[in-house]
DNA sequence: AATGAATGAGGATTCATTCAT
DNA sequence: AATGAATGAATCCTCATTCAT
């Protein structure tokens, strides 16, 4: 990869995530793609050498640039109110950004994705499960096996946006409170 | 659809699931659906006009067939019983029916849905609302929202589902008892 | 070819030249011919062993059986009411079975005629310019080259009987008489 | 279209015309015309967005560059000058575009034309039939139906020219004479 | 660096023909 | 004799990628 213009970059990803969320990553093709970045197909090879890469490279970007940069400053926090401002966030990134979850979601499905891709998906998730695990030794936390604990925030949390989203919800404190306290219901010894 | 050989639309199905399995439904082609099934790419077309009615088919029969037919003797149970022989069963389907699961999800972000198939999608859920409604008019679930309910337990069963194929681990009964435990604690009232 | 049934027979013929006449030589299908013949695919290849074989026997009957077989009984009148009468009957025949025109036609410029089929064109012909020769020898016909004479009686006729089915306009005797009196004007001496 | 080369369109347009001289219409297929014009197939879909628009094309191009082109010096000739000159321009067109011809006869009865190129067709005989009115104004020709009149001009033209071509003889100034004088014979009063 | 015309491998679909019933 | 399911070669068309300008 070899960005000239950073501009144009975004145009690129930008048209991505919207046709793919017009017609999915089925119907996805470069001469889309170019033409609502609204540049040529030949320059869309200068940025990125193949189909492949330029899915990648989105996908990578995302996933550093989405949920794993909101939770820098809330390590010091504790448990439970830690556990409240992600879930608080994550439902909000989720929703304000529902382009880019459908895209990360069909990606993880296609042919595309690259080994190097996959190993990224872990990454939200190695943090929450040491939340978690902090939260056990704290004996706040039911002592259940962490992917017992993970895989109820994390599915709760994609499918509660995704309905949101579907039925144009909006996000408001209440709905944030209530599910969050399902969640902690759920988790709490 | 004129189904002439039962035992040929049963390896087309299992054709489409399998290749959806591996490569997901964009690497979904009519030849492979037909060497995989080991019938003639023209034979495919005897079966389904277009592989757009052979994918929607395919949907409608493992939504017809599937975790919708494995309800009606529960009906008569007390809420919570039911609740989890539900959760149990719904649990082990989708455990055992991963490709299924993975075919129906990636279908459902294709283009090649149809109208008709969507309103396919919303069966089950409706079942579930009913049951949740029934446990709060008997004080025993919180008076939550019902969407708010819904979607933690269809959102944690998938993704729970999906984290037990991934890594492997079998579908005990310990992990059965634990998720489903989780899921009560954060829905009763 | 072993034809069992007249009435099958005819029947695909009948199916041949209605499908003919309305979508074309390009769009006939053996399938097609079958379903509006009310037989089975494979029964047509009982009938003949190919589509061509099919084409090219439907041409032969129609050429044998149509102007051809009008023409017996006039060789006995004098040159000009013979050349009426033929006028006439081959613009009826023309105007009464167009389907039979167009697929001649259209027949003569396909990939599927053979050798042979191609010999039956000129029989009719043959018939004519023996008329004009007898004609020319009476002196009442110009001494013109006789191609230059049958061209114009053959074309003629042909772009008429087109030009008044296409119009819908009946064929009436006055039809008849004025453009067999041009016909004659041009070629008498 | 979106004419990007001129030679490589005449090149697809040349092929077209020359393939349908030799195989007829049915046998036109887009790959036989990409490896005839020398382009590759993809190349045939950057100039056309289907077989159907190519053909579409052509025909008009033919329509609109062809035999209505060369009537615009000829409109200040007296009636039977006029004429003359028609009719030797015309033969003279028609036997030197044989495939031309072919193609245009081939294309009015495939599935492929348009209702906007079936518009086409009667443009020329719109300017004859004007002819031929004068001329009956002018006491010259017959008072005859004009259809009668122009059929057998027209008819008499498309099958002398074809009966040259098939025959390989010379378009001669006696052919040309001798048959107009026929024609003239035919429609002066 | 930017472009888009050119390309052909690959995908969906059709259709003449075969063959088991 | 009659049937129509089964077949795959051949057709139309798409799309990732290249390359000359």
């Amino acid at each position: 990869m070899k960005p000239k213009d950073e501009k144009k970059l975004q145009a690129i990803f930008n048209a991505t995530l919207s046709l793919t969320g017009q017609e999915g990553i089925v119907g996805l093709t470069m001469s889309k793609i170019a033409k609502t970045a609204k540049i040529g197909i030949g320059t869309l090879y200068v940025y990125f050498e193949s189909k492949e890469e330029l899915v990648n490279e989105l996908y990578r970007q995302l996933k550093t640039g989405g949920t794993l940069s909101m939770i820098d400053d809330l390590k010091a926090l504790p448990v439970k109110p830690q556990l409240l401002e992600v879930w608080k966030r994550t439902l909000q990134y989720r929703v304000e950004n529902h382009a880019q979850m459908v895209f990360m979601e069909q990606f993880l499905n296609s042919p595309f994705i690259s080994e190097e891709s996959r190993g990224l998906s872990y990454q939200f998730t190695a943090y929450l499960t040491d939340l978690l695990e902090t939260g056990q030794q704290q004996m706040i936390i039911k002592q259940a096996d962490e992917a017992i604990l993970m895989n109820l925030l994390s599915g709760y949390s994609r499918q509660l946006a995704a309905h949101l989203v579907d039925t144009k919800t909006p996000l408001t404190e209440k709905v944030i409170n209530e599910s969050f306290s399902l969640c902690w219901d759920a988790i709490k010894s």
